[in-house]
DNA sequence: ATTCTGACGTGGG
DNA sequence: CCCCACGCCAGAA
């Protein structure tokens, strides 16, 4: 099944997020290999309410911001879920980003 | 077909 | 660090 869809590999990705980290479109779109087309991480993402096992909470843009938890059920859902797992959130954005980066290019082979 | 928007990134100030 | 402007590709009206 070596489905090379987009958001197919945008998924494998952010389901492969440990607990209590973070990444960022950018650095899956450039894993994916569309870097520069960040947005099209963002819109995998979208299609991606349909599988539970998506950890998008656990995806914030590069400066650490929850630009997405609009995009959840609530308003505060997304940051609940970070500081749940040990992310302190401030004001919509991730303290400690670098401390809690998680790169897929050094993660994953 | 055209136009705008969008879960972003980068560069310059 | 923050703010502004441009570029990226796909989808909706």
């Amino acid at each position: 099944m070596a489905e090379t869809g987009f958001f197919q590999k945008v998924y494998m990705v952010a389901e492969q997020i440990p607990f209590g980290r973070v990444t960022s479109y950018g650095a899956i779109a450039k894993y994916l290999g569309a870097a520069g087309s960040a947005r099209m991480v963002g819109w995998a993402m979208n299609a991606s309410h349909n599988i539970p096992s998506i950890q998008a909470h656990r995806v914030v843009n590069k400066r650490g911001l929850l630009t997405g938890k609009h995009h959840f059920d609530g308003t505060n859902l997304m940051q609940q879920l970070l500081e749940s797992e040990g992310v302190k959130v401030i004001n919509n954005k991730i303290q400690n980003l670098e401390e809690l980066f998680w790169d897929p290019m050094k993660e994953l082979p």
